[in-house]
DNA sequence: ATTGAGAGTTTTTTT
DNA sequence: AACTCTCAAT
C-alpha cells in the first residue's frame, strides 16, 4: 500500500500516535495521503469507529469514503463534514442545549426569517442595520464562541449594541422553533464538549484518531471540536495550506493552522512541496502571485514536470467579447480533437458573470455545468414542500409552518396570522397549537377560523403518513395540499419549470428510500437535504465544461483552466480592499485558481464591462502585476469599434429567436446522455429564461412531452398521474412509493370510490394518455 | 385576501 | 438586469 508514495508522504500516512500537521501545497497528493493514512491506520488494527474525518464539502467526504473504501474496504469509518458530524451529534445530545432531537437546522434563508422575527419586537433603525448585517454579526460571534449573554459590543461600534439586543431574542426565538442554524451545529456541540466533561471523554475516546482537512478553513468553533476530541487521545492530524485560506469571511481563523505546532509542541510536521498537478510555468505564476503575501509561512513548492505552454493573459473590448473568445477557444479545442469538453473549467469571482459565458457556450452548443449559487434545494418550490416535511418533522418549526401557512394560496392572511401568533405568545404555544384552538381564539372571524381548522387538519392527514417512505410523503403533500395540481393547470412557463423541479425532488425522495431500507426516515431525508451545497451537486463524470466560481473550485484540478474578470474590484473584489488582510485572501483566492490547472492556464480580463446594466470601463487587477509577465503570452483580440457594436446589436436580435432552438437542441441531447444520472440539476432561468436546465433527468423527459403509453410498467406511473382504472374509472395518482414489483400508489377516485391503494405490478391501472385537467 | 404594477435596491465568496 | 418591497385596485 506504501508503493508509489515519496518518502516525504510516507512519513505522514506512517505516523502512528500523537499530533500531526501536514502542510500540503497545491497538487501535492494531500488526498492521497490522508486516504492512505487512513488505510494505514485500519492496517494497524485501528477500528474504523476509532476513525473521524472531517472535510470541508460533502464532496470531498464522499470522494474521501469512496477511496478509502477501495483501498480498505471499511465503511465504519466516520468520514463527513464539520457541520454533519455536528448535527449527527446534537441529534443525541439536542437536550443539553434546549433542543428536541428532531430539531430542525435553518438555512441562512430560514434564519433570516427567523432573525426578522426577533428584530421586529424590537426597534432598530430598519435602514442603518439590515437583517443581513445584524445575522453576519450574530454569526461572527457564533464562530467565535460568544454566547448571548456573553457578548459586548466593541465601544464605538454601532452594529455591536443592535446584535447584542438582537442576538438573545433570535436564539429564543430558533429554541421556540426547536431549530438550529448552521453556525449552531458548531456553536451547540462546542458548548455540550464543553459544558460536559463526560461527553466530552467519552467522545475522545470514541474517536481516538481525528483528521481534519482543510484546517487552514477552520474556525474557532471548528477549532475546539477538534481540541476537544484530542486531550486524551491527541492523535489529531489536519491537512492543510496556509496559501489556501479562503473563507476568512466565513470566521475561518489562519492562526489555528499558523500556529497548530504552538498547541501541540509534540507535533510531527511533514511538508508536501513536489506539485504533481501543474506544468512549471502554472506553478511559477502562482508562487510569483503568493510572494506578495505578508502574512504567511514561506514554501519550497517544485515540480518536476515540464515547463508547459506560456501562461496566457487575454485582454478583451468588451464582457461579452471574454465570453465568446473563452467559448470559441472551447469550442476550437474540442472540435480539432484535442481537448473534451470536461478537460475545461471557468473560473469567476462572483456567480454573476456566469450568464455571459452560459451564453456564449451555449451559441455554440458546447455542453457545461454550472456549479452554482441558486441551486436545487434553494428554489422556491422545493423548500415550498420541504417545508411541509420540515414541518411534519418538527411541529415547532415556525418558519415552516409561516411558509406553508398559506402556500398554496388557502385565504390565511396577514391579519390571521397575526392575530394567530398574538394569541399563540400570550400563551405559550407553538404556531400550530395555536392554530388547534382557533375557535377560541376571540379575534378571529368565524371564516378565519374555520381555515385555520381547515389547515390543521390537513397538517394531520399529512402526519398520519409521516413515518412512511419519503416519496409517499412528498405525494402526498403535493397532492393534499393542491400544490401540483395548481402548478399543472398553470399555463405559465415558470411553473412548469416548477413542476418538473418538483417531479425532481419525487425522483431524490425515491433514490433516498432505495438507499435506506424501509420507513420512518423523514428525519434523516431532512438532515440530508439540509446539509448539500453546490459543489456536491458537480459531477466529476460527465463530459462538459465546468463553470464555477473561485470558491467552488478549491481541491478539484483541470487540464485547462480559464480565470475571467481579472480587474480591479472584481478579483480582488472591491469589498475587500478596505483590510490588507482581505487583499490577502483575495490573492490566495486566484491563488487556489491558479493552482488548479494542471496543463494550461488563461486568465482574461475585459476593458469594460456590463455590470448591474451599466456599462463601466475597468482597471486591469493589481495582481496581473505580481505575475511573472516576461514570461506569459499577452493577447489583445481585435477590438471592437463602433460599427462592429452596431452589428453586435443586430446579431443579438437575431440570437434571441435563435436561443430557443439552441435550448431544445441542447436539452433532448442531456436528456439523452444522462439517463438516471444527475440528481441536482442546476439553476433554471428567471424571467428572461425558457429554462435550459442542463443534467436534468426525468423531469426533462416528462417535461418534453408523453412516452409511448403501451405496457404499463410500475416505472411509468408518476406522481399526480391521472389513471383509469377498469372498475373506479378515472382517478388522480395522491402519492406513490417503493420500487419495482413492490411499487405502490395510493389512487384518489370520484364518489363513491374514494381512495383505493393498489400494487402497480397487478393493478389494472393505466395511465391516461395526453393529460391536462381532470 | 390577492394580485399586479411600479419604485427602489442590490450579492462576494458558502457550510 | 434582476430582485424585493410597497402600495393600490379588485
Amino acid at each position: 500500500m506504501l508503493d508509489g508514495l515519496t518518502d516525504a508522504q510516507r512519513e505522514a500516512v506512517t505516523h502512528f500516535e500523537g499530533p500531526l500537521l501536514i502542510l500540503a501545497g497545491p497538487g501535492s497528493g494531500k488526498t492521497r495521503v490522508v486516504t492512505h493514512r487512513v488505510a494505514w491506520l485500519l492496517g494497524q488494527d485501528v477500528p474504523g469507529r476509532n476513525i473521524l474525518a472531517l472535510t470541508f464539502t460533502n464532496k470531498a467526504a464522499d470522494e474521501m469514503g469512496r477511496r478509502i473504501e477501495r483501498l480498505a474496504g471499511d465503511p465504519s469509518v466516520w468520514v463527513g463534514t464539520f457541520h454533519r458530524f455536528c448535527a449527527r451529534l446534537l441529534r443525541k445530545y439536542a437536550q443539553f442545549v434546549g433542543l428536541q432531537d428532531n430539531y430542525t437546522i435553518y438555512d441562512v434563508d430560514d434564519g433570516l426569517k427567523a432573525l426578522r422575527q426577533a428584530i421586529a419586537r424590537l426597534k432598530i433603525d430598519k435602514d442603518r442595520f439590515s437583517p443581513e448585517t445584524i445575522a453576519k454579526g450574530i454569526s461572527w460571534a457564533k464562530n467565535n464562541l460568544i454566547s448571548p449573554e456573553q457578548y459586548q459590543p466593541r465601544p464605538g461600534y454601532a452594529l455591536g449594541n443592535v446584535v447584542q439586543a438582537v442576538y438573545p431574542l433570535y436564539q429564543r426565538q430558533l429554541a421556540a422553533s426547536n431549530a438550529a442554524d448552521f453556525d449552531d451545529l458548531l456553536y451547540h456541540v462546542a458548548a455540550i464538549l464543553r459544558e460536559n466533561p463526560e461527553i466530552r471523554a467519552s467522545l475522545d475516546e470514541r474517536y481516538r484518531f481525528v483528521l481534519v482537512d482543510e484546517y487552514q478553513d477552520t474556525n474557532l468553533a471548528q477549532y475546539a471540536i477538534a481540541r476537544a476530541l484530542s486531550v486524551d487521545y491527541p492523535n489529531l492530524a489536519v491537512t492543510g495550506d496556509p496559501d489556501q485560506s479562503i473563507y476568512g469571511w466565513r470566521g475561518a481563523n489562519l492562526n489555528n493552522i499558523l500556529e497548530f505546532e504552538r498547541d501541540y509542541p509534540k507535533v510531527h510536521v511533514v511538508r508536501l512541496e513536489q506539485n504533481y498537478r501543474s506544468t512549471q510555468r502554472i506553478l511559477g505564476a502562482a508562487a510569483s502571485l503568493i510572494a506578495h503575501n505578508v502574512r504567511r509561512k514561506e514554501k519550497g513548492l517544485f515540480t518536476e514536470n515540464g515547463p508547459g505552454a506560456p501562461v496566457r493573459l487575454t485582454t478583451y473590448a468588451t464582457g461579452k467579447d471574454e465570453s465568446q473568445g473563452i467559448a470559441a477557444y472551447i469550442f476550437e479545442q474540442v472540435r480539432a480533437g484535442r481537448r473534451r469538453p470536461r478537460d475545461f473549467a471557468v473560473f469567476y469571482r462572483i456567480n454573476a458573470l456566469s450568464r455571459s459565458l452560459e451564453f456564449a457556450l451555449r451559441e455554440l452548443g458546447i455542453p457545461y455545468q454550472m456549479v452554482n449559487g441558486l441551486e436545487f434545494f434553494q428554489r422556491k418550490e422545493i423548500k415550498d414542500v420541504l417545508a411541509y416535511l420540515h414541518l411534519l418533522n418538527n411541529p415547532r418549526d415556525e418558519v415552516a409552518l409561516l411558509r406553508v401557512i398559506n402556500t398554496p394560496p388557502r385565504g390565511i392572511g396577514r391579519t390571521t396570522i397575526d392575530r394567530l401568533s398574538d394569541y399563540a405568545a400570550r400563551n405559550a404555544l407553538s404556531l400550530l397549537e395555536a392554530a388547534r384552538r382557533a375557535k377560541d381564539i376571540l379575534p378571529l372571524g368565524t371564516r378565519p377560523a374555520a381555515l385555520l381548522t381547515k389547515f390543521v387538519q390537513l397538517f394531520d392527514r399529512l402526519a398520519a403518513a409521516a413515518g412512511g417512505p419519503i416519496e409517499e410523503i412528498v405525494g402526498l403533500v403535493l397532492s393534499e395540499t393542491g400544490y401540483q395540481r395548481r402548478l399543472q393547470e398553470s399555463e405559465d412557463e415558470d411553473d412548469l419549470q416548477r413542476l418538473a423541479n418538483i417531479e425532481e425532488l419525487l425522483t431524490v425522495a425515491r433514490d433516498f428510500d432505495e438507499r435506506h431500507e424501509g420507513a420512518g426516515n423523514l428525519e434523516a431525508f431532512i438532515e440530508e437535504t439540509s446539509l448539500v451545497s453546490d459543489t456536491d451537486a458537480w459531477e466529476t463524470e460527465a463530459d462538459r465544461v465546468t463553470l464555477m466560481t473561485l470558491h467552488a473550485s478549491k481541491g478539484l484540478e483541470f487540464p485547462v483552466v480559464f480565470i475571467t474578470a481579472v480587474e480591479e474590484g472584481l478579483l480582488p473584489h472591491e469589498r475587500s480592499r478596505e483590510r490588507t488582510e482581505q487583499l490577502e485572501e483575495e490573492r490566495r483566492l486566484m491563488f487556489v485558481g491558479i493552482t488548479r490547472a494542471q496543463q494550461e492556464l488563461l486568465i482574461s480580463l475585459a476593458r469594460c464591462r456590463d455590470f448591474r446594466g451599466q456599462r463601466k470601463l475597468t482597471v486591469p487587477s493589481s495582481f496581473l502585476m505580481e505575475l511573472p509577465r516576461e514570461d506569459m503570452d499577452w493577447e489583445f483580440p481585435a477590438s471592437e469599434d463602433r460599427v462592429d457594436d452596431m452589428w453586435d446589436g443586430i446579431d443579438q436580435r437575431r440570437e434571441q429567436w435563435n436561443v430557443q432552438e439552441a435550448d431544445e437542441q441542447i436539452d433532448s441531447e442531456a436528456v439523452d446522455k444522462t439517463v438516471g444520472a444527475a440528481v441536482h440539476p442546476p439553476r433554471q432561468r428567471r424571467r428572461d429564461g425558457r429554462g435550459f436546465v442542463p443534467g436534468l433527468t426525468t423531469a426533462a423527459a416528462l417535461a418534453n412531452g408523453g412516452r409511448p403509453p403501451s405496457p404499463d410498467r410500475p416505472d411509468d406511473f408518476r406522481q399526480g398521474m391521472l389513471v383509469v382504472h377498469q372498475l373506479y374509472g378515472l382517478g388522480r395518482i395522491a402519492a406513490i412509493s417503493g420500487s419495482g414489483s413492490g411499487r405502490k400508489a395510493t389512487v384518489d377516485f370520484r364518489p363513491p370510490a374514494g381512495r383505493k391503494q393498489f400494487r402497480l405490478a397487478e393493478a389494472k391501472l393505466h395511465p391516461l394518455g395526453k393529460q391536462k385537467k381532470k
